[in-house]
DNA sequence: CTAAACTTTCAATAATTTATGAAAGTTTAT
DNA sequence: ATAAACTTTCATAAATTATTGAAAGTTTAG
């Protein structure tokens, strides 16, 4: 395998792995290809790698800033914008992991509570509602600090963390 | 806020986390309609809560079964099939950690490990493509291992790896 | 100010995913 | 063996999500 099939394969794994985790295939394909691109790229050279449309990139480019795993570069010289990722694994991780436990772990937590806290009127699917949902938010907020300190943990917290917990 | 209100808010909230993470709303929602269930349910109670037709029940339970975390059971003097969950969220988080891996996680690990493994032609894009996909490689790897001792783990492993993790 | 260079937006369309329902298949009781 | 009870399959339909491309918007150079 050379240059150009491994990296059309990384792409295209990287691409369907977001699919799997609900993240679409050209946000997915456009992070890897700047991730392992040696310098930034303009939307041009994006649109022509991946063969996908203006808009389309310019969507999914907001969406990776949103993110906060791309951001803009400004070339001196150049008019146009030029895009690059997160170039460390770690920070990508914990950016990645910060943001799913705001934006979707937290609300559910949110509704877990609200509904593990309805009165108990004393019959037994209310008591197996609140029970199952009081367990459920429980492990929810208990998995959310996880990410939560992974994310604002320093450099290496897998290996650290790896260590601690199987030590 | 009382038990039907409460219970169609955890079913529909539950459905649309699932979306968010890759999993179809129906098989979120028979899952979850399950984990609050008193009794095991007929493939008809299922329909009728839900409102899903009987081919979308059918083929949902039986992903859920695949992956798990939804058995048959067989009610004495019954002639039709009834459903339960795992009812334990720790068994429940265990099993899905345990999937994902297996189905999900480990394909890519190997596939970056042969993208990074390609012969270094001396070029500053390969060397690129390398040094970038083995640290993604690394990460994953750590990150599996992890999520695979946590599904091997005893119970209450949150609890407890929160403590090591954190003291 | 104006025109060129570039980016964003968004209505239309395409692609993909999910759901339906009826036919085919299976199991069980008699 | 057969018929009723039940489940699965699968072609088709519906719903959802992603993509396009051209028009509108923005910025910068001169």
């Amino acid at each position: 395998m050379e240059y150009q099939e491994a990296k059309e394969k990384f792409i295209s794994t990287w691409g369907s792995l977001g699919s799997m985790w609900g993240i679409n295939k050209a946000m997915a394909q456009i992070q890897s290809l700047l991730f392992i691109s040696t310098k930034p790229l303009s939307m041009e050279e994006i649109m022509d790698e991946l063969k996908i449309s203006r808009g389309n990139t310019s969507m999914n480019l907001r969406q990776l800033m949103d993110w906060g795993i791309v951001t803009k570069e400004l070339v001196p010289g150049e008019r146009k914008e030029f895009f690059t990722t997160e170039k460390d694994v770690q920070e990508l991780a914990r950016h990645i992991a910060k943001e799913r436990s705001r934006r979707e772990i937290k609300p559910v937590i949110k509704v877990l509570k609200e509904v593990s806290s309805i009165q108990d009127d004393g019959t037994a699917k209310t008591k197996e509602l609140i029970k199952q949902t009081k367990a459920l938010h429980d492990l929810a907020d208990a998995a959310d600090s996880l990410l939560n300190k992974i994310a604002t943990q320093e450099q290496n917290w897998i290996t650290k963390s790896l260590l601690k917990l199987f030590k």
